[in-house]
DNA sequence: ATTTTCAAT
């Protein structure tokens, strides 16, 4: 069995979504990545079925592997079907290392029944040119790629969350800073 | 207006 391929959680802890996913500039040793995900099945414009589930990056030596492409080895040989139209939705912590972005850009590129749209909580190395090229050549193979706000942490927060039924607790400052990072990205992507 | 990061010490 490939060491890549990894089934998702569940869900994740509160703890671990509130330190993972907070877009504060303060974001010192979010040394991993966490990233949620829905997939739809599309018939005409109805949702048919849907999972969902949680990914994070592999650090072991054995089985390294960046969040996305535990994703992509997992629906490869999982869900994918090319008679099928899918709407792919993620919610990351970081957004993709230029590689990571690459390969996910051929995986849109080769499965035209994908649509990928791409939320994340904080940009990852955002002054980094060839960071900055990873994120358009997502845009430019058609994948939506967003910058997370209030309503998607709250989404997060009640689907991917062990939440125990406590409300979604915003943090100070995750407005602003979501507004700061999406200037950010306006710029990187125009 | 602002962070140093899918670890390596």
């Amino acid at each position: 069995m490939n060491p890549q391929m990894r089934n998702p959680v569940e869900a994740m802890y509160p703890g671990t979504f509130y330190f993972q996913f907070k877009n504060l500039w303060e974001a010192n040793n979010r040394n991993e990545t966490w990233l949620c995900f829905t997939v739809e099945v599309i018939k005409q414009r109805s949702t048919v079925s849907w999972e969902r589930g949680v990914f994070q990056n592999q650090v072991d030596p054995e089985t390294h592997c960046h969040a996305e492409r535990c994703f992509l080895s997992w629906f490869r040989d999982n869900p994918l079907s090319p008679k099928k139209n899918y709407q792919v939705t993620w919610y990351t912590s970081w957004s993709p290392c230029p590689e990571c972005a690459g390969e996910v850009a051929e995986f849109l590129a080769r499965y035209s029944n994908v649509q990928l749209t791409i939320y994340t909580a904080r940009l990852y190395y955002f002054w980094d040119t060839d960071y900055q090229e990873g994120l358009r050549s997502l845009s430019e193979e058609g994948a939506s790629v967003e910058i997370m706000g209030y309503e998607d942490f709250k989404y997060c927060w009640e689907n991917f969350v062990c939440d125990d039924g406590e409300p979604f607790k915003p943090w100070k400052g995750i407005n602003t800073n979501f507004r700061f990072l999406e200037r950010h990205l306006r710029k990187i992507l125009q």
